[in-house]
DNA sequence: CGTACTGTTCGATGACTGTCGACATAAGGA
DNA sequence: TCCTTATGTCGACAGTCATCGAACAGTACG
């Protein structure tokens, strides 16, 4: 099962859940960065998504994404190496992943002819 | 237009803007409940959704759902007409739509055989 | 005009959340 | 064993948020 005590099941994942989770910025950018390395350990996704913020509260968000059902997490060693639970996550919300895979660019009005 | 003032164009909206929106179960719901009406006045969906928050604070939910861009809103004498703002979205975010959609039942465990 | 209906705005409040730094734990190497 | 690396936990703090009630504003109708 998924249910490891650390990862829940993903029956038991609601949207809102996943939304709250997805709804802070560094999350948002964690999970993105994490989609493109596949899967990684703690300390490379860090460094990867180019983040500011503290280790300890990289772990506090981490937390956040694994409880949503977002992320997995494998020991190896002295090491956690996370991944995004796609195949669960694709099975219970088909299609956010794709939408969470968006580029989102702000101001990109070009194809706008609005006043 | 979108931008009157009340309503964002939908190119600055950004994921993080619509997931926030979407993070809280009373707003989940509302959009949910409102793209099953179609399009209905603020008092209508209030009470579609079955809802026990106050007026006020179900006001306050909405002023965020509409500057977030999920929904617009057209005046019709004392009334406020609510709809989802269906073809920015699917525009903007491909199958945005289609997950909010999904139906999220907490403990159906019947279709999981993950390690 | 006055009453009812619809919806918003304001101020207050309690809860939640993102952040940090310091400490803890665990593994690996010198 | 000692030190370094990797990561989690704890306590504190500041900012944000959901909620309420009361007051306010616009419209419809008699």
């Amino acid at each position: 099962m998924s249910s490891d005590g650390r990862h829940p099941p993903i029956e038991t994942v609601t949207l809102t859940d996943v939304f709250g989770a997805l709804a802070d910025p560094v999350r948002l950018l964690a999970v993105r960065t994490l989609a493109g390395l596949g899967s990684s350990p703690c300390n490379d996704l860090y460094r990867a998504a180019g983040l500011t913020i503290g280790r300890s509260t990289f772990s506090h968000h981490q937390k956040i994404l694994r409880e949503a059902g977002l992320i997995h997490e494998r020991i190896d060693g002295a090491r956690r190496i996370l991944s995004i639970r796609t195949d669960d996550l694709d099975s219970r919300f088909p299609g956010l992943l794709a939408v969470i895979a968006t580029e989102t660019a702000p101001h990109d009005g070009t194809t706008t002819g609005r006043s």
